[in-house]
DNA sequence: GACCCCCGTTCCATATGGTGGAACGCATTC
DNA sequence: GAATGCGTTCCACCATATGGAACGGGGGTC
């Protein structure tokens, strides 16, 4: 992070992770920049509409954000082909749906469903750019995905987030094996205490794998059958996709 | 537009008009940048991903806007709300369909849905942030907005994007006066030429007026009784949207 | 095949815009 | 009424952004 630019863009990151808004001494906190240099940054950003403030002086991304993505996701074939089939898994399952891909060596969600009607559900928002070893979409794009990708992430180190997180390299080796054998990745609260997850690619029309369609909940809902009947569902979405991607 | 951040962000809406990519000079020419400040600005959009090069170097919003859009989304109520809503209405209309609000003095389109299966359809996207007085949708917010905004945007001058454009402020307030009676606005190839419209008021739950829906064609398919139709179909999508926005 | 044109890229001396510590004032808390 | 924590403002220093100019090469034209 160098340029004003960075800091900015590094502020709007950090308006995304986490549910409320934020005030500016934890914005300031989080990015490890100076009180008066988030202001001021801030102050550019919100005369432009790409940040907001409440009432009570908390900031949140703004309208100007919503209309830049909901217009790029349109224009890419993969979002917007796979809006419509997240919506329709979440009404079936009532889980959050995820659509993920690679960027550099990082998953990020570039599309996410909640089910509103459901009391319970997952708690923490997921960051939307994180390590893919611990993540079940992240595991199917690391399966799937270039060798060199896999060292690049290994090298990078394996960041423990739970118990169950793979930490080990030769462990995650054997289990992007069987992932790529069975053709589908789970995560048992390896990246999020308490949630479990199933993840499936998205193939382009050529098969190259572009993206991961995944399904997360609570543990006491997403029982062993519940799981294997997401994934197939999943599977499904996966392959009504795939004709829309070149 | 002083600093590097509001440069970096006049760069990043140019690249969200027109439909296809966009190439550095054009980018410079659009913007009036200098190429090298343009190209090292880019660099470091593109370094955080949110900008894209294609195959031919020509760019596009990345996929860091998309998720930053899509979580924004999520998390206001109207958008998300207003998602399947908007998507309902495209099914089964045809049409082209707007969520718009108004972010200081102009018409900012927070969404827009478009049919995917027919060919006719508007040729050039709409430039998410415009002056309100020529649009259906931006006639609406006015109308059902604070006097002074109308006169903000009349003293801002009304811009005449074709022939039948209402620049006269007296005008003007006739038509919205209409508005404010009838209770819904039309365009009548005041935006674009060809194109007809109609548009309705979102009320929160208290009754003010925060959005507005609208819908678009060409003149040929948008016959007066459709555009009747569909003005009821709005209205009906706008009223189910009230009880959701505070 | 030689020309030209346009585009992306790199360079660098200049000075402008970014920086962040410090101090202020206001609310809320104890 | 003192203390804490917040958003806001200020300003002198200097790092960083700036953009004109020059370069290289790909594609089109004649």
């Amino acid at each position: 992070m160098d340029t004003a630019i960075d800091k900015a863009l590094v502020i709007l990151e950090s308006l995304e992770t986490g549910r409320g808004n934020r005030s500016l001494a934890s914005i300031a906190a989080a990015t490890g920049l100076p009180k008066s240099t988030v202001h001021r940054i801030l102050a550019i950003l919100e005369r432009r509409a790409y940040v907001q403030q409440d009432a009570f002086k908390d900031y949140s991304l703004g309208p100007k954000i919503i209309a830049l993505g909901a217009f790029a996701g349109e224009r890419s074939p993969l979002v917007s082909a796979a809006g419509p089939l997240l919506d329709r898994l979440v009404r079936d399952w009532g889980e959050t749906v995820h659509l993920g891909i690679l960027v550099e060596d990082s998953l990020l969600y570039v599309d996410r469903r909640e089910p509103q009607d459901i009391a319970v559900r997952l708690v923490a928002a997921p960051s939307p750019l994180s390590q893919p070893h611990a993540s079940a979409g992240g595991k199917v794009l690391l399966a799937f995905g270039d060798e060199r990708l896999l060292d690049t992430v290994i090298a990078g180190g394996l960041t423990r987030y739970t118990a169950a997180t793979i930490v080990d390299p030769d462990r995650l080796k054997a289990e992007l094996a069987r992932v790529r054998e069975s053709g589908y990745a789970t995560s048992e609260q390896e990246r999020n205490e308490g949630v479990r997850a199933v993840a499936v690619p998205v193939r382009n029309r050529s098969g190259a794998v572009v993206a991961t369609i995944s399904a997360a909940g609570p543990t006491q809902r997403m029982t062993d059958e519940k799981l294997h009947s997401l994934r197939v569902a999943l599977a499904q979405a996966a392959a009504t996709l795939s004709p829309a991607l070149r």
